[in-house]
DNA sequence: GTAGGGTTAG
C-alpha cells in the first residue's frame, strides 16, 4: 500500500486530529485504513471538503475518495470540483465532473461556475449549451453565472440568447436572473434594454439597482448613473458600498461636484459605513488628484469608525503616501501590513516599493522587492523606476534584463518606465536600443507614451533636430505630450527656431495650458529676445490664463505641510522669512548669485509686485529645517515634493544650503527626485 | 449565487 502524505492542520479541523493519529500510529506496512474502506468516514470527507483545504490536503482526499471506489459519487464529486475550483485548478474539477456519471442541475451549475469564476468564460458557456442535451432544465442558479460569463467577455450575442431561454422557463423577471440580465446589459452597454429588464422585474434589490448604476458608470455616463442613485432614494432604496463602488469608473478625473455627490452619499451611510465603502472613498480621491483627502480619510477610518484596513485599503492610500511624501505615514503602514500579516500580497509589496520611491527612500524599496516571494511585471516596474527617477539609469537597465532573466515579458508601461530611465541618466543609445527591442523584438506598437519618452530622449541629450525629425516620421498624430517633450528640449538647449514650431502646435492643442506659455517665454527670454516675451505675457493675460502656482509638500513629525509660492499663511512665516535672509547671506559669502534668468522662468515674476515671490521650495527648507532636527539614516533627510519642475536658483540655492547646514535635501518635481547633498545634487546638473 | 473596492509610466 502507498502511504499517503498527508500534511492537515488539525488545529483547525478538530475531526481531523483523528484521521491524523490514524495515519501516525499506523505502520508503513500495514494499510492504513480497513480495505471494506469504512476506515474514514463517508461524512468525514464530506467535510474537509468543505473547509477550503489546501492543494494538499485536497489531492489527499481525493486519493482516499478513490481508493474507496467513490470516484462516481455526486455528493462528494460536487464537493471535490468545488474544492479544486476554489484553489483556480479548473482542470482538476473538469476530471472530476467528467467522471461523475450522473447530470443533474447541481452537478452542472457547479462546472460551469468553476470556469466562469476562474475567468473561463467560453468554457462554462458550452456547459451550458449541453444542458439541454442532458434534459437538464437551467435553474436560478444557472443564469446568473452565465450570464456573468456574457458580461465578463462582453458577449451580448451569447447574453440576448441566454435572455431568450430564461424567458422560455419563466425565469427573466426573477430577482436573481433578473440582475445577472441588468448587469449583463449594463457592461455591454445595452442600457436601454438594462432598463427595460429592471422595469419587468417582479421584486428588485439594492444589488438590481447597483448593477444599473454600474453599467451608466461602465460608459462613463455619470448622470445618468447619478439619477438612477436619486431614483433609489426616491423607491426608498439605501444606498450601499456597492453603490458607491459601481459609480466609481465614472468618477475618475470628474468635477468637484460630483465627488461631493459620492462623499455625502458616503457620510450619508452613518453607521452602516463598510470597509468597502471606506476603501472606494479613499479611491475616489486618489482618482481626483485628492492625496491628502485620502491619506486624512484613511487616518479616520479606524478610530472614527472602528473600521479595520485591509490590503485594499493599504494599496489604495499607499501612492498617495508616495505623492505627499508622507514617509512617516507610509512606514507606518508597512508597520501594519507586517503586524497585520498583509503580505505576501504582490498588489500591496508593489504598491510599498512604489511608496518608498516616491518618498526617496530607494534602500527601502529595494529591501521590500528583495524579500518578495514572486514578483511581477509590475514589481519590476516599479523598482526600475525607483532607480530612473534617481537618475540611476545604469542601475535600472541592469534591472531590466534581470528582469528578462527572470523569464517575464516586459510589457508597453516597462518600456516607457525604462526608456524614461535612460532619459534622465542621458544614456542616449541604450535608451534607443530599448526602442528597437521594444518594436523588433517584443513586437508591441510603439504608443504615443513611448514616442513622447523617445522625443524627452533625443532631446534631453541635445539631439533636437533629431527628435523633431522622430516626431515627423512618426505614424500617429503627435500629442499634446510628444510636443511637450520636444519645447522642453529647446528650451534645455537653447533652439528657438523648433521651439516656436512645438509651441504653435502647442497652442492649438491646449491653447489653456499656461505652461506652454512660460516654456516658450523662457526660450525667447534666454535669447535676448523681450519683445517676444513681453508678447507672450500679453497674450496670457488677455487670455485671463494664470500661471499654475508653484507648492511644495514637506512632512514634518508626522504632518504634511504645504507651501505655495510667496506664501505667508503659516503662522511662522515672519520667522520663516527671516531665516531664509540669514542663509542668503550665507550663500552669497559662498558666491551665491540670485539667478536673473530663473527668475524669468516665470513670467508673472516680472511684474513688480510678484517679483520678490519666493518658491515654496524654499520656504518648505527653511520650514523644516527649523522644525526639525538632524536625525540618523533617513530621517536626516528633509524631504520635499512639489508641483512643478525645480527651477535653475532653487536648484543652486538647495545645492548651498545642504553644504550650509550639512542637511540633505531631496527634492521630487514633477520629473525627478534631486538629492542635495554638501552642496552637490544627485542629477549632476543634468535635468 | 447576482452588482461592487487595489499596484507600475508619462
Amino acid at each position: 500500500m502507498k502511504r499517503i502524505n498527508v500534511s492537515f492542520h488539525p488545529r483547525h479541523f478538530p475531526e481531523l486530529r483523528k484521521l491524523h493519529t490514524r495515519i501516525i500510529v499506523s505502520s508503513p506496512t500495514k494499510p492504513e485504513f480497513e480495505p471494506d474502506g469504512t476506515s474514514v468516514h463517508y461524512n468525514l470527507l464530506g467535510h474537509v471538503l468543505d473547509t477550503n483545504p489546501d492543494h494538499k490536503t485536497l489531492i489527499t482526499v481525493h486519493s482516499r475518495i478513490i481508493l474507496q471506489n467513490l470516484r462516481c459519487d455526486s455528493a462528494l464529486g460536487v464537493k471535490l470540483m468545488k474544492a479544486y475550483a476554489a484553489l483556480k485548478d479548473v482542470e482538476s474539477a473538469r476530471k472530476v465532473f467528467d467522471e461523475i456519471p450522473e447530470r443533474n442541475v447541481v452537478i452542472l451549475n457547479v462546472m460551469i461556475r468553476s470556469f466562469v469564476n476562474n475567468g473561463f468564460y467560453r468554457e462554462g458557456i458550452q456547459v451550458f449549451g449541453t444542458m439541454c442535451g442532458f434534459d437538464v432544465r437551467p435553474d436560478h442558479y444557472t443564469f446568473p453565472c452565465v450570464l456573468k460569463a456574457c458580461s465578463c467577455s462582453g458577449n451580448v450575442v451569447i447574453g440576448k440568447k441566454i435572455h431568450g431561454s430564461a424567458t422560455r422557463v419563466g425565469l427573466a423577471s426573477t430577482l436573481f436572473t433578473g440582475n445577472g440580465l441588468v448587469s449583463m446589459y449594463g457592461k455591454c452597454g445595452f442600457l436601454s434594454e438594462a432598463r427595460l429588464v429592471l422595469d419587468e422585474m417582479s421584486r428588485r434589490d439594492v444589488v438590481s439597482w447597483n448593477s444599473l448604476v454600474a453599467g451608466y458608470a461602465q460608459n462613463q455616463r455619470f448622470d445618468d448613473a447619478l439619477e438612477v442613485c436619486r431614483e433609489m432614494e426616491f423607491v426608498k432604496v439605501s444606498h450601499d458600498a456597492g453603490t458607491m463602488a459601481s459609480l466609481l469608473p465614472a468618477v475618475t478625473n470628474t468635477t468637484r461636484d460630483n465627488v461631493m455627490y459620492v462623499k455625502d452619499m458616503f457620510l450619508n451611510m452613518g453607521k452602516k459605513k463598510s470597509l468597502v465603502s471606506w476603501n472606494v472613498m479613499i479611491g475616489v480621491y486618489m482618482k481626483n488628484a485628492m492625496p491628502v483627502e485620502a491619506v486624512e480619510l484613511y487616518s479616520r477610518m479606524m478610530e472614527a469608525d472602528g473600521v479595520e484596513p485591509d490590503a485594499v485599503s493599504i494599496t489604495s492610500v499607499l501612492p498617495a503616501c508616495g505623492d505627499t511624501s508622507a514617509l512617516s505615514l507610509g512606514k507606518k503602514i508597512h508597520e501594519y501590513v507586517e503586524r497585520k500579516k498583509l503580505i505576501p500580497n504582490l498588489l500591496v509589496e508593489n504598491a510599498l516599493i512604489d511608496m518608498y520611491a516616491k518618498c526617496g527612500c530607494l534602500d527601502r524599496a529595494r529591501d521590500v522587492f528583495e524579500k518578495m516571494k514572486s514578483r511581477d511585471v509590475v514589481s519590476w516596474t516599479a523598482m526600475i523606476s525607483a532607480y530612473g527617477v534617481s537618475g540611476k539609469g545604469r542601475d535600472a537597465v541592469a534591472l531590466f534584463s534581470k528582469m528578462q532573466d527572470s523569464g517575464l515579458v516586459p510589457d508597453s508601461i516597462a518600456f516607457v518606465t525604462t526608456i524614461a530611465a535612460c532619459s534622465h541618466a542621458g544614456l542616449l543609445e541604450e535608451g534607443r536600443s530599448y526602442f528597437k527591442l521594444m518594436t523588433d523584438h517584443y513586437k508591441i506598437t510603439p504608443r504615443l507614451e513611448h514616442l513622447a519618452c523617445m522625443v524627452d530622449l533625443l532631446g534631453r541629450a541635445g539631439k533636437v533636430k533629431e527628435a523633431y525629425s522622430f516626431i515627423q516620421e512618426m505614424s500617429v498624430e503627435p500629442n499634446e505630450r510628444v510636443w511637450g517633450a520636444l519645447l522642453g528640449a529647446c528650451r534645455m538647449h537653447a533652439d528657438t527656431d523648433i521651439g516656436l514650431l512645438a509651441a504653435d502646435k502647442l497652442f492649438q492643442l491646449a491653447p489653456e495650458q499656461s505652461g506652454y506659455y512660460v516654456l516658450l517665454s523662457n526660450i525667447y527670454a534666454k535669447a535676448g529676445r523681450w519683445e517676444e516675451v513681453t508678447k507672450i505675457r500679453d497674450i496670457m493675460k488677455s487670455k485671463g490664463l494664470k500661471k499654475n502656482p508653484g507648492a511644495s509638500n514637506v512632512e514634518v513629525n508626522g504632518e504634511i505641510y504645504t507651501f505655495l509660492v510667496g506664501d505667508r499663511s503659516h503662522p511662522q512665516s515672519d520667522e520663516i522669512y527671516r531665516e531664509l535672509d540669514v542663509l542668503v547671506t550665507k550663500m552669497k559669502e559662498l558666491g551665491y548669485v540670485p539667478d536673473s534668468e530663473s527668475a524669468l522662468h516665470d513670467v508673472e515674476e516680472e511684474d513688480k509686485e510678484t517679483h520678490l515671490a519666493v518658491h515654496s521650495e524654499k520656504l518648505a527648507i527653511v520650514f523644516a529645517l527649523m522644525n526639525t532636527e538632524e536625525g540618523e539614516e533617513d530621517n536626516n533627510a528633509i524631504r520635499i515634493t512639489k508641483n512643478l519642475r525645480i527651477c535653475g536658483d532653487c536648484h543652486v540655492g538647495a545645492k548651498l544650503i545642504s553644504q550650509i547646514t550639512s542637511r540633505e535635501i531631496i527634492i521630487r518635481d514633477t520629473n525627478r527626485f534631486h538629492v542635495f547633498r554638501f552642496g552637490v545634487c544627485s542629477c549632476g546638473d543634468y535635468w
